[in-house]
RNA sequence: GCGCGAUUAGCUCAGUCGGAUAGAGCGUUGGCCUCCGGAGCCAAAGGCCGCAGGUUCGAAUCCUGCAUCGCGCGCCA
């Protein structure tokens, strides 16, 4: 909605300049906000206030010539009031047609509403969870996957092309540990004492594996080369454990488009040709008997090692060649979606791939802050070594997948979650969760009632919105109109926790507009234009519902 | 020690490129069911936006310093 109104200050603006009433040069892009108060308007831009400062003049005067230039070229069409105000803003109120526009548009595109266009179809790759394939997913995953799929969605919503990845970390040492850690589980079912290792996994999980290695190869580790059992042990010990991770983001709603095998990386000569490259292009240098990568050229704070002196490769060395193989792919950009402890890779990374000439840009990381559970308002310890911790699976069990993943995405990714099991299961408006989708359930249940009593639903065409006149219906409609803008600004700000904060308000003016008011009037005409409204409002909802991975329950 | 991030109401947090009287939920207090689902609604109280400077017509927002908290700083993965 707020595109055409973009259009109309940006044309008077130019007339404005035309005429030399504003300084020449760069035209500011102008900032349109939902008013927080409709007695300044619908809309406010503070475009005067922006050329003002820029050129030392007068901003409410600047205001007052585009506020005249803006009617001009509006041309009655869609501004019902155009008035200076405050420090130099102009507010603006649209008319009565310019809502039912608005309205009839939610109701025309149905569930493509909100379909944006500028990602301009460019191709994003979103690579999240990216879990080690050596224990189960938990709270902290959930959260990442719950941000990488609803950015996911919201990119695409926004007019980008995009596709979801997870990287699996299967050529590492962890990888051997875990094996080991199998292993030794393996020879106590067999009744051998078998000294665990220092650093394995203790998890009962690990215990399962071992059982289910027992009754399908029996006792035919027992014997035999040690190192080869081994390895194929871990292989299989990852195996099982990946597929117990895809089950559980399946579960939770999310899929993948690819997942990329570290160690089929690094078998690969991608390595080596990813080495090459940097070092053709002088970023690397040899000191005491290992490789550098001279990072602190792109604004790290150090060198960074990617072949040691022994040989072998850093993980950092194959990070960059993961990153130079998802560019090959054709991605104008990629987001990784990190734990906020991988903030210190940041800046390598990053250095990392302008080394391999590619902008700063071009790679965004999204951090995201831990996840403090709680229950009864107490914190829940968690202790990944000793192998105590809450999976995503039990959470998603004992809470539900819709209320686990809208808490996770009530909060913007950078900041700490508190997630208390007992408010997320709680059936009441102090869970969030719960409130927006009642609002979803409340519209269905008007409607319902409305087929029950032979009100017809109104056609699209047909329908006099003009009907609608009420202070609380132009809320709903100013709500409903603005997820557009919602989106594309959590698309461009990579923010789809304001998803969730377009949900909770547009659910507070539906719940007091349902208080106050009468869907189903003695009205005919009335009725009808509401009843329009109220399928405008559960299209909207549903819409920004199903961005976060959130079903839109037709009743509780 | 260096770097990154955080600090907004009693609690948990929003706050869009620097704009108008800083918002919401919970909690507290007081109200609202003859009527489409009370899983709801209304109202009140509650603020030195960590502190001190600076830039600006204007700062929670930008800059500098300080304080507190968290995290990161390996030829680990």
């Amino acid at each position: 909605m707020k595109g055409t109104l973009t259009e109309i200050i940006n044309a008077a603006l130019e007339e404005a300049r035309k005429d030399g009433l504003v300084p020449a040069g760069e035209l500011p892009a102008p900032i349109i906000e939902l008013t927080r108060d409709r007695k300044y308007g619908d809309y406010a831009t503070n475009v005067a206030m922006v050329l003002a400062s820029r050129s030392a003049g007068n901003p409410r005067k600047i205001a007052e010539i585009i506020a005249k230039k803006i009617l001009d070229v509006d041309r009655e069409e869609n501004i019902d009031r155009v008035e200076t105000a405050g420090p130099g803003f102009i507010n603006l109120t649209m008319k009565g047609r310019f809502w039912e526009r608005a309205v009839k548009t939610v109701l025309q595109e149905g569930g493509d509403y909100a379909k944006g266009a500028v990602g301009l179809g460019r191709r994003i790759q979103v690579e999240f969870v990216s879990a080690n394939p050596t224990g189960p997913l938990h709270v902290g995953h959930g959260r990442g996957a719950a941000i990488g799929d609803a950015l996911a969605n919201v990119l695409a919503a926004a007019g980008y092309e995009v596709e979801r990845e997870y990287y699996i970390n299967d050529a590492g040492n962890q990888i051997q540990t875990l094996g080991r850690s199998v292993f030794a589980r393996y020879l106590e079912l067999f009744g051998k004492s078998a000294p665990f290792p220092e650093d394995g996994y203790q998890g009962e999980y690990i215990i399962r594996i071992a059982e289910n290695l027992r009754e399908e190869f029996g006792d035919r580790y027992l014997e035999g080369d040690r190192e080869e059992s081994m390895d194929e042990i871990a292989r299989y010990a990852a195996n099982e454990i990946l597929r117990d991770i895809r089950d559980d983001l399946e579960d939770f709603g999310v899929r993948f488009d690819v997942w990329f095998s570290e160690s089929a990386l690094v078998r690969s000569d991608e390595v080596s040709l990813a080495l090459d490259e940097l070092g053709r292009a002088g970023h690397l240098y040899r000191e005491g008997g290992a490789v550098w990568f001279r990072s602190t050229a792109m604004d790290d704070d150090k060198d960074r090692v990617v072949v040691k002196a022994d040989g072998s490769l850093t993980y950092f060395a194959s990070d960059i060649a993961y990153h130079r193989n998802k560019f090959s792919r054709g991605f104008d950009r990629i987001i990784n979606i990190w734990g906020a402890d991988h903030h210190g890779y940041v800046a390598r990374m990053k250095a990392g791939v302008m080394a391999l000439g590619r902008n700063r840009e071009d790679l965004a990381v999204l951090l995201v802050q831990l996840v403090n559970l709680k229950r009864h308002g107490q914190p829940v310890a968690m202790s990944t070594r000793a192998g105590e911790f809450v999976t995503l699976k039990e959470v998603r069990e004992e809470v539900g997948r819709d209320a686990a993943r809208f808490i996770f995405l009530t909060r913007k990714a950078d900041s700490k979650l508190d997630f208390d099991l007992d408010l997320a299961k709680e059936q009441s408006n102090d869970n969030p969760v719960f409130y927006v989708q009642y609002a979803h359930a409340r519209i269905c249940s008007i409607i319902r009632n409305a087929e029950q009593q032979g009100i017809p639903v109104p056609g699209v065409e047909s329908v006099d919105l003009s009907r609608l006149t009420l202070p609380e219906e132009r809320e709903l409609v100013r709500h409903l109109a603005s997820l557009p803008d919602v989106v594309e600004g959590a698309a461009l700000a990579m923010e789809p926790h304001r998803i969730s904060i377009f949900l909770r308000e547009i659910s507070t003016t539906l719940h007091n507009y349902y208080y106050h008011h009468r869907v189903l009037a003695d009205d005919r005409e009335l009725t009808a234009a509401r009843l329009a409204l109220m399928i405008a409002v559960r299209t909207a909802v549903a819409k920004a519902l199903s961005l976060l991975g959130v079903s839109a329950p037709e009743r509780m």
